[in-house]
DNA sequence: GTCTATACCCAGATAGAC
DNA sequence: GTCTATCTGGGTATAGAC
């Protein structure tokens, strides 16, 4: 009966939220703890289904980071793309200034994904590591090409781009703006690095934290 | 009898030798795994002494830890400090040019202490946790003090030197350079990031890794 | 000061029921 | 598809000998 066919459609629905909602946990978990830091379970709790399924769902750890690996990286290329149409509406084509300000700009939204470019930092981290290693080279790259090819930067405003964008993951996985009203020095270096969306990063300190 | 007191000398001195064995190779096996990655037993190995003795060294492994973080703050503050102590005699005093690629080369010199930089950039993704996360900031902001007061750089020069140090870190971290032969790519992001001291970033390959 | 032996815990993975 | 129960390995830390 046509009730079976629906109700067969509602279970996968919800289990593709389920992977959906296990992926987002395990992007935060990895995020805040790193890629041997986190644990399955801590991953499960968060995304409220049991260990042993997290397990199964992608086979092991590993794969359930390489996903999130990638998961990351094509949020932050389709969230560049998007500004990246925007911006070709209202700026000139040829207006480099305009054009790194845009990417600059959903480089720091980005961050409202909690766990997303942390994730990402942790995995640059991991070149020591076989396969994680080889996976963020190649994720970097992608992103070089990206910036090189679709954004149109030439070497050296690469460098800079990716060199601010390292420096932001840094100071927001240090936590640096949990200091910010306390340490004097450290709202200086935040008003340094950040001249403009500090107010995002200071939203981002109340959420709750492993 | 004399021979004791002789015996008693040689043995402090070796086991100060072997004391900072174990924190240069806890330097090298926490740059390459991170916290929790890295095992004291490896690092153990690593230092040629048994497990239990790294652990009963230094109280625990998160000790071990904040302790091999300091030393890579210190090291990495001295080796700038001597170099400004070089340029001063060289370049003029105003010479901000002169001074930045000054702190910048020897910045890219400490690379050579394999693990010091990488064991700091695993420090700066711990944020959330409370004691490590804590001492990291602490030791960015002693390096943001240091650049400030002490080089003289102002906020946005600061800025720009961190983040050039970030990128830096990442790309050592994932080890680019292994793909430098093989992929025309990694290359030229590379040769982008850093138009000199390829060289010794090339060099820096060939060593033995996890 | 340094080792061997080992206790203990915790995390990832598997088995199997529902 | 998802759970409970559990096995297993490995990692930190302690005890105690030398």
């Amino acid at each position: 009966m046509s009730l079976s066919t629906d109700d067969a459609v509602v279970t996968r629905m919800r289990s593709e939220d389920r992977r959906a909602l296990v992926l987002e946990a395990a992007t935060r978990v990895f995020g805040d703890r790193g890629y041997y830091g986190a644990t399955t379970d801590q991953i499960a709790r968060e995304a409220g289904v049991s260990q042993p399924y997290v397990v199964r769902m992608f086979g092991n750890k590993e794969t359930l980071f390489l996903e999130v690996l990638q998961r990351a990286l094509d949020r932050m290329m389709s969230a560049f793309r998007t500004a990246l149409e925007e911006n070709r509406e209202t700026a000139d084509p040829g207006d480099h200034e305009a054009l790194q300000r845009c990417i600059g700009r959903t480089y720091v939204d980005l961050l409202a994904d909690r766990g997303l470019l942390l994730s990402l930092m942790h995995a640059f981290a991991m070149g020591a590591d076989p396969v994680i290693g080889r996976a963020a080279r190649q994720g970097m790259l992608d992103v070089y090409r990206f910036l090189r090819d679709e954004v149109g930067l030439d070497a050296a405003e690469c460098s800079d781009f990716l060199a601010g964008g390292m420096l932001l993951n840094t100071v927001v996985g240090m936590r640096m703006a949990d200091d910010y009203d306390d340490d004097p020095l450290a709202r200086e270096l935040l008003e340094a690095i950040l001249p403009t969306k500090l107010d995002l990063l200071l939203a981002l300190r109340d959420e709750p934290t492993s």
